[in-house]
DNA sequence: TGAAAGCACAGGCATATCCTTGAGATGGCG
DNA sequence: CGCCATCTCAAGGATATGCCTGTGCTTTCA
């Protein structure tokens, strides 16, 4: 079977036309060069050195063979420099998860600072929605995210919270926000919310049914869309009620819904951040890295914890 | 140490997503190939593949890392076949030894015989010198020759005679040609001779030496030069004689010296031309090749013997 | 919740690799 | 012609490699 290890005592041979030389080059005894060269010769069925007593002398063989074994060289050791390079995060792919409203806080400033220290990686925010970025997770698809809780969470995982941020009742109608909003009064309510698709699994949806728990209330959703851009939309324009974190509210209220507000709620609810990957797993440097900035962009906007 | 038995199995479990499936392919058990994949793991100082329960997923890195184990792989496939090319003779280099007057006969015709059968090879005819073939035969350099007897023979040397070529005597003077040649009136010759760095090495000048030996008569050289058509278009312009195998003679009469003609010498000489290589020597199938080509070429010119 | 699938780990065996040493052959060189 | 350099070959041993079997754990799926 042929192997690098002969191709290596080729060339070194091959340069030196001489097989003593060439195991001192590669730090190996004359007979074992010999011993490769004769193995390489078998495997290929073809005579590469003639032995002249004194010293060996290439054929036409191993000039014609040379050029292969050196770019075969040339390939492995491309191989082992790609991965150095990744290693150092040099080049590469960082993929990292994310679910929907954390990365419209932070998305796009992430991957500016990923670049800005890396120029050269290639960068993949992944998930539509923190139960998504869950199972790619459990499945190994994903290495490590950045996920809003609580929500849907399974054994095995490590869950680091970051940072919270309050979940606030925004309203076009002035009157209901007068005051801050009750668990009573938002029972009442009627409200246009987003994430329908995933409604048992999303995190305010979560926090609001455990505010409710033991009450005897639920919630009146008048209308369910998929998108938190339109449910803003909606209520901006007078469908209903919404409930959303206050960082989203902050963002989408003044550019969708204008004329609309949000106050608190009674007792206040928080959305957490947190970090979250597999129990146990030993993080590589490119998801550090991730987790690092993201922590920190997170951080920014909403309050540490 | 990189090896390509590692980058073979984390292709083939890259290409399954399964180890059990690539030890399947590969042959193996499936602990072997879990063993390769971290033997690679820990040799390039990356995570390949994310553990998770049932089957192995590629991380990122194992995409980056994927072309180019395929090209090493590919690389090293690509030297196996190169041997195998020529080892059937399909291309490469094919090196042959052939002093001047036998390439003066069948030089060209001998290439065009090798590139008939085996059209995608190189030819290299060498050696300028029946002496200078000889040392590169003895130093390796040459597998195989067809060399001109007698001449220069060392110890180690397996020599084969395949023809002979009568040696004679040619004039621009017809009183010169009316008789065959006697060794003493050769003697007092005036003549023009070629080979002369080789003098002592040629093997006419050889034979003329042996047949003048004993007699106490020596050979008079009147002009040295290097070239036998040079040789030969001064004794056609009158300026000498000279001796030179008779083949030689019918291909440079008719071109150089259109008015002069040979004879015989009494006693008859003979120049042989003989296959050599180094005594004990597996010859590779190119060398075969060329010895058999070789020898039909020349035999069609020269009496085989 | 049990069965099946898939991987890691451990133990063990066979072989390969690489080393050393020493002897023998061969060719170059003074 | 003898010495030196260099290769081959052989023997022997230490170590590494490659592979297998068996086992246990985790995850998936019915």
């Amino acid at each position: 079977m042929l192997s690098l290890h002969q191709l290596r005592c080729f060339l070194a041979t091959y340069e030196h036309g001489s097989l003593t030389a060439a195991a001192e080059e590669l730090g190996y005894a004359q007979p074992s060069v010999s011993e490769q060269i004769r193995g390489l010769e078998q495997t290929l069925g073809v005579q590469l050195f003639r032995r002249v007593g004194r010293g060996v002398i290439p054929t036409t063989v191993a000039d014609t063979l040379r050029p292969h074994a050196e770019q075969t060289l040339a390939a492995a050791e491309d191989t082992r420099l790609a991965a150095q390079q990744v290693r150092r995060i040099e080049t590469g792919t960082i993929r990292f998860g994310m679910f929907g409203v954390a990365r419209l806080y932070a998305g796009a400033d992430l991957v500016a600072d990923v670049l800005e220290r890396h120029p050269g990686v290639r960068v993949e925010l992944i998930g539509q929605n923190s139960s998504e970025v869950h199972e790619d997770l459990r499945r190994g698809r994903l290495e490590a995210a950045m996920i809003a809780m609580p929500g849907v969470t399974s054994e095995g995982m490590e869950v680091r919270p970051v940072a919270r941020d309050e979940v606030v009742y925004a309203s076009a109608d002035p009157t209901h926000l007068e005051r801050p909003m009750t668990v009573r009064r938002l029972a009442e309510a009627s409200l246009v919310m987003p994430e329908t698709t995933w409604r048992t699994d999303d995190s305010v949806r979560t926090l609001l049914r455990q505010a409710l728990q033991g009450t005897g209330l639920s919630l009146q959703t008048r209308i369910e869309v998929e998108d938190p851009e339109i449910a803003v939309e909606l209520m901006g324009r007078g469908y209903g009620d919404t409930v959303l974190p206050k960082g989203a509210a902050e963002v989408l209220l003044p550019r969708l819904a204008p004329h609309a507000g949000f106050v608190s709620l009674r007792p206040r609810l928080y959305d957490y951040f947190a970090v979250v990957h597999r129990a146990g797993a030993r993080l590589s440097p490119a998801a550090e890295l991730m987790i690092e900035l993201a922590t920190a962009r997170i951080q920014r906007i909403a309050e540490p914890v």
